[in-house]
DNA sequence: TTGCTCCTCACGTCACGTGAGGTGGC
DNA sequence: TTGCTCCTCACGTCACGTGAGGTGGC
């Protein structure tokens, strides 16, 4: 019966996280977590909090806008749920799952420029040291 | 001497690189671009312009501030330059390559979730499927 | 003249940053 | 009491979106 009892103020959360607690706070108000308050309604996230507020980072660095965020968290989030609801996230994942492989080729393309300019870079200054 | 006399409009620009006009407008306050200007006072873009904004939407896909854009399109626009400045971009340069390196990382990562979830979702379909 | 693209304000929006002023438990 | 973290406004900022009203060449 011990279930995970890990709860998180404010402070701790976003600290783990990194980021502020103004942002914990604002994406509350986005609707991507809802934690419980204390008497002196203070803010208690839970592991399940947690949870949702590390996808919602994810789809940040991605750069997802809160609400299309929400969506998916919610989806992702969701119990197992009927064939229908089963059948839409696994064509939401579809999308986000070439996102990703677009993504991930732009930045190869993007390493190979950047190690192309480096190389230049330490040409000229072999160019340099040659010639004083 | 027949030199590069590629030249764009706004509209033009805007359209090939898939951003708005507003946009383009907003990179020139923000000193990305200074394009040239007909009689008038059309803005009149090059193929120096349209490198500086190929390189600024990059840079923006990675989630860097116009400000930050600012400078490394500089940089890497700038002359061939002295030992100072090639070293200066040399660093720059370490710094980009070691953050795609980690974003390629943790594409990579959450692909495997996703590809995950996915195979989570099928279990589940037949299971229903089993089950009528 | 009509239609198109261009121009410059200028207010709205999204995702927070940054104090301002105040409360509550060790 | 002091110090810490927490709270709720509320205005500021960044990167544009979105009209509003007007000009200029085919």
């Amino acid at each position: 019966m011990t279930a995970t009892r890990e709860t998180y103020s404010v402070g701790q959360l976003a600290e783990e996280l990194g980021v502020t607690t103004r942002t914990l706070r604002f994406w509350e108000e986005a609707g991507i977590v809802s934690p419980a308050r204390t008497s002196g309604s203070m803010r208690v996230y839970d592991a399940r909090d947690r949870a949702r507020l590390v996808l919602a980072l994810r789809g940040k660095r991605f750069g997802m806008s809160l609400a299309e965020i929400r969506e998916i968290v919610d989806m992702y989030d969701a119990e197992p749920g009927e064939e229908g609801q089963i059948r839409r996230l696994l064509a939401s994942l579809e999308g986000v799952r070439a996102d990703l492989l677009s993504r991930r080729q732009e930045i190869t393309r993007t390493l190979g420029e950047v190690d192309d300019v480096t190389r230049r870079c330490h040409d000229r200054l072999a160019e340099l040291g040659t010639t004083p």
